[in-house]
RNA sequence: GGGAUCUUAGCUCAGUUGGUUUAGAGCGCUGCCUUGACAGGGCAGAGGUCAUGGGUUCGAAUCCCUUAGAUCCCA
């Protein structure tokens, strides 16, 4: 049957399902080598996006070129439950049911959710199947799942137990609309438009005002003092005197505080300890009242006075008339300033003073920052290291508690006596009352008399252990010994807080040992006017539609052709088709040499001999290349060496060279050393592009059962003579500049011409190389030639002269050539010559040179230099012949 | 405001501790080529005083400083 001229990707699923009926993703421990990889889990109702794509395309590589090597890989996917985003959506979708959250239980709410989770949730997992992510899903974890949950239950009462953890009283960012509190991490500070307000308070007792400036006039009403800087001469003479601030008439101190920039605004700042965190500081120093004016949602609450139920943002616009009304307004300018939003539901952060409990993260922190700092850890790129320490020298208490309900509970249950509540932390209730009992010395407390904690924890308090709870790793000692601590973490930038520093606290904590050996940082996936990809601007594509249109393949490859280590990809769907074409481009190699007969009366050539030789010597170099690049995590560069290897090297130069003439047979060596390259190809550029390889191997070869690309010998490199390497450029560029010459001529490019060569030592050697033979007849098949012929002369009737490797030749043709322009070239060709001989004379001529660069610099220069003035010697004599 | 990184061909990027012909690749561009594995193809070509100005050195894209610009992190 015909073999179709165009490589089809829908063989895709069938080969996925193929490695999966035959198992060979699952890992369990043994006695090889383990390479293990933990994927950053992806939200459980999540979609596959750009991002994703780039991420896990990364993970699949590693994880399957560690399988090549026959290392027992081990890449262990999953799900985060994403307690804040999760939330948000079960509500919305609640919500246009008709359902509020306030009115139904925490149970309900739950029973929603999870319902919610157990139809969408997992749909990611399918759709990286489509990608080729060779995950061991007998594995497949979720951080809300039984096991995952009891080490963050375990994990919380131990650090509570050591004192880590702790309940307090803060300012806190409060998201209004989720109405939960969010650690530092999760707010993301921008600068926007809005305005300067200033607004005079009056001095009680006295005419005078004090002016002072704010971005957020409804504040105000939560006013309980105005501070100036105690060395501001402006305002020394209202030391002990009091304002009034307008609106709710109260009558407030004025206090002296550093705090206060003197060059900022009016150098005076209204004080409201409830609603911002400088504030409070400076209540607590000055002993100040705090008055809560919002409620959690953002609207004004009783204590305000005025406006109550009403936005902030709306009281923000009505305030300002008010104010104007009564005479408090002083102007209004233009001012951006910097505006916090929450990560998840992008609505302003309010600051707000509230209990939450907090990670004691310093001294967590000190062998994360060490271990890095020493690159026990290595990260990739090393400059990611120094954001890393910034961050953990100046590290913050972690609020882990969230007022939500999809998380894991917070497990501490609360006994209320005379009065007073007492906490009691434990991995479930009946170890609670237990402790409940002996402490109060009460023992017929019941668990009615308990209750436990409303709040939930924090998403990244379940990530944080993930990669020890995924191999059970607080009750399983074999396999968490077996894969503990995993190779690589592969994850983007903008989370080595949140999830990647912590992930090494966690270790060190529970595990005293680094959780992996290396971190890969990808970039972020943008367009290729560098935007960020967002639903909003339209500008993100379809990642399964990309797959149906150009093949996972296609997509890997160009996901991966330009995507360094820490730098963003410019996502152009370009690069996709590039690699759709690169599956083609095999596929039809494989056509050409599937369609060969073997003639086994036919000697092999010299040429392909020297072909297969010549092959054989780039693979171990390349081999070689890409160890190096591998090691460095310089994907990108790997797969761009594979590709230029195979597509000019082997497809262009090696094919082209071997291929018989159309519709003859060849030789059995010849097709069968060819084979044998093509597969060894076909393995180094499996991880990149497992499908269509794995595709390939099945057509070029009968293949007994088990005998699979995907579990394919990964080849050693071996060493390679590049003295030969070095000659077949020669006759490369030889060939090339055949082709150029009849090219700019005119001449057809298939027509047979004789080519004489001027006689030179240097090309006798080069041709009659004892070692390799071959090159005549390969330059004579490459650049379509009746003869080669070695002559004494310089000049041959009805010829083109020109020159190639240092060597004189000139090619049959009689057509007239333009002998004024040929001189002009010559010429020009002689100044630039000239001008390359004379900065090498130069630094040879300078004695510091001589004296102080190594003997092997002064040696290639000298070679350098007489090579350029033969070149000057051939052009010269060009001239001579041209001009008589 | 504090800190980090970066600036190389039209675009996106390589360029190992300073020394491999006067800087490489992919894409794009230009010209030529079509019964023959592949037009999702072949062959060839043009394109860069390595942001700027100084310095160190026998020698700088590479090390140091100035200036300009870009991106990011923290506050």
């Amino acid at each position: 049957m015909e073999i179709p001229t165009r490589y089809d990707s829908s063989v895709e699923s069938k080969w996925y399902d193929y490695w999966i009926e035959k198992d060979y993703f699952h890992s369990v421990p043994d006695d090889r080598e383990p390479y293990t990889i933990v994927i950053p889990p992806p939200n459980v109702t999540g979609k596959l996006h750009m991002g994703h794509m780039l991420n896990n395309t990364i993970q699949d590589i590693l994880i399957r070129k560690a399988r090549l090597e026959a290392k027992n890989a081990c890449w262990v996917p999953g799900t985060d439950h994403a307690s804040i985003a999760t939330e948000a959506k079960v509500v919305r979708m609640l919500r246009e049911k008709g359902i509020k959250k306030s009115e139904i239980t925490r149970e309900e709410f739950l029973k929603y959710a999870w319902e919610w989770k157990e139809e969408y949730g997992g749909i990611i997992l399918q759709q990286l199947r489509k990608l080729g992510a060779s995950c061991d899903w007998e594995r497949t974890s979720f951080t809300m799942d039984e096991v995952r949950s009891e080490h963050v239950t375990k994990a919380f009462v131990d650090l509570y137990n050591k004192g880590k953890i702790y309940k307090g009283l803060r300012i806190i960012n409060w998201d209004p609309d989720a109405k939960t509190v969010l650690s530092n991490e999760e707010v993301i500070y921008n600068d926007e438009p809005g305005h300067l307000y200033h607004v005079r308070y009056k001095i009680e007792g006295s005419d005078e005002y004090l002016t002072i400036a704010t971005t957020r006039p409804e504040t105000i009403l939560g006013d309980t003092a105005v501070a100036v800087n105690p060395k501001d001469e402006r305002y020394a003479h209202l030391e002990g005197k009091k304002v009034i601030v307008p609106m709710v008439n109260r009558v407030v101190p004025i206090v002296f505080d550093r705090y206060v920039d003197i060059e900022f605004g009016t150098g005076s700042l209204k004080i409201t300890p409830a609603h911002d965190p400088n504030d409070y500081e400076i209540g607590l120093r000055h002993n100040l009242e705090v008055i809560d004016i919002f409620n959690e949602d953002g609207t004004m609450s009783e204590d305000a006075q005025f406006y109550i139920g009403k936005d902030r943002f709306e009281v923000r616009k009505l305030i300002t008339k008010d104010l104007e009304a009564g005479g408090h307004l002083v102007k209004i300018e233009e001012y951006n300033h910097s505006v916090g939003r929450s990560e998840r539901t992008n609505s302003v952060v309010e600051p707000r003073l509230s209990e939450q409990w907090y990670v004691h993260t310093e001294e967590l922190a000190e062998p994360a920052l060490k271990s890095v700092m020493e690159d026990v850890i290595e990260f990739f790129p090393k400059n990611q290291k120094n954001t890393y320490r910034h961050w953990l020298e100046n590290i913050r208490p972690w609020t882990i508690s969230r007022q939500l309900w999809w998380g894991h509970r917070i497990p501490a249950w609360y006994l209320v006596i005379d009065g007073e509540t007492k906490t009691f932390v434990a991995e479930n209730e009946n170890d609670a009352l237990k402790l409940a009992i002996k402490e109060t010395g009460n023992s017929d407390l019941k668990l009615s008399d308990l209750r436990q904690d409303e709040d939930a924890l924090d998403t990244w308090f379940s990530s944080w252990l993930w990669p020890i709870s995924v191999f059970n790793g607080f009750f399983d000692k074999k396999e968490i010994d077996y894969y503990y601590p995993t190779t690589v973490l592969v994850t983007g930038w903008d989370i080595i807080f949140l999830w990647v520093a912590r992930m090494i606290m966690a270790g060190y904590e529970w595990k005293n040992e680094k959780p992996f050996e290396h971190v890969y940082f990808t970039g972020m996936v943008r367009d290729k006017k560098r935007r960020k990809m967002s639903k909003s601007l339209g500008n993100s594509p379809d990642a399964l539609k990309l797959i149906e249109n150009y093949g996972a393949d296609g997509v890997r490859f160009g996901m991966l052709s330009s995507s360094p280590a820490g730098g963003d990809l410019l996502f152009d769907d370009k690069l996709v088709e590039q690699g759709r074409n690169f599956s083609n481009k095999l596929w039809n190699a494989m056509r050409l040499v599937k369609g060969w007969e073997i003639d086994d009366k036919i000697e092999t050539p010299v040429e392909n001999r020297l072909a297969i030789n010549w092959m054989k010597n780039r693979l171990n170099q390349v081999i070689e290349e890409l160890d190096g690049l591998y090691e460095k995590y310089k994907l990108s560069e790997a797969l761009m060496t594979l590709y230029k290897f195979i597509w000019n090297d082997f497809f262009s130069w090696h094919l082209e060279v071997i291929k018989p003439a159309y519709g003859q047979p060849i030789d059995r060596f010849t097709l069968n050393e060819t084979i044998e390259l093509f597969e060894t190809t076909l393995t180094l550029l499996h991880p990149f592009m497992p499908f269509v390889t794995e595709e390939i191997w099945h057509y070029i070869k009968e293949r007994e059962d088990g005998d699979d690309c995907v579990v394919s010998k990964y080849p050693k490199a071996e060493s390679y003579d590049q003295a030969l390497l070095d000659v077949v450029e020669k006759v490369k560029t030889i060939v090339t500049k055949v082709r150029e010459v009849r090219n700019s001529k005119g001449l057809k490019p298939k027509d047979k011409l004789k080519l004489y060569a001027k006689k030179s030592d240097s090309l006798l050697e080069l041709m009659d190389s004892v070692k390799i033979s071959g090159i005549k007849e390969k330059i004579l098949k490459q650049a379509f030639l009746s003869g080669l012929e070695l002559v004494d002369s310089e000049e041959i009737d009805d010829t083109i002269p020109f020159m190639a490797a240092n060597e004189k030749f000139m090619l049959e043709s009689n057509i007239e050539i333009d002998i004024e322009a040929e001189i002009a070239k010559i010429e020009k060709e002689i100044i630039y010559q000239k001008g390359f001989v004379a900065s090498i004379n130069k630094k040879l001529s300078n004695q510091g040179f001589v004296n102080n660069a190594p003997e092997a610099v002064v040696n290639m220069e000298r070679k350098k230099l007489a090579d350029g003035e033969e070149r000057i010697q051939i052009l010269k004599e060009s001239l001579k012949t041209l001009k008589k």
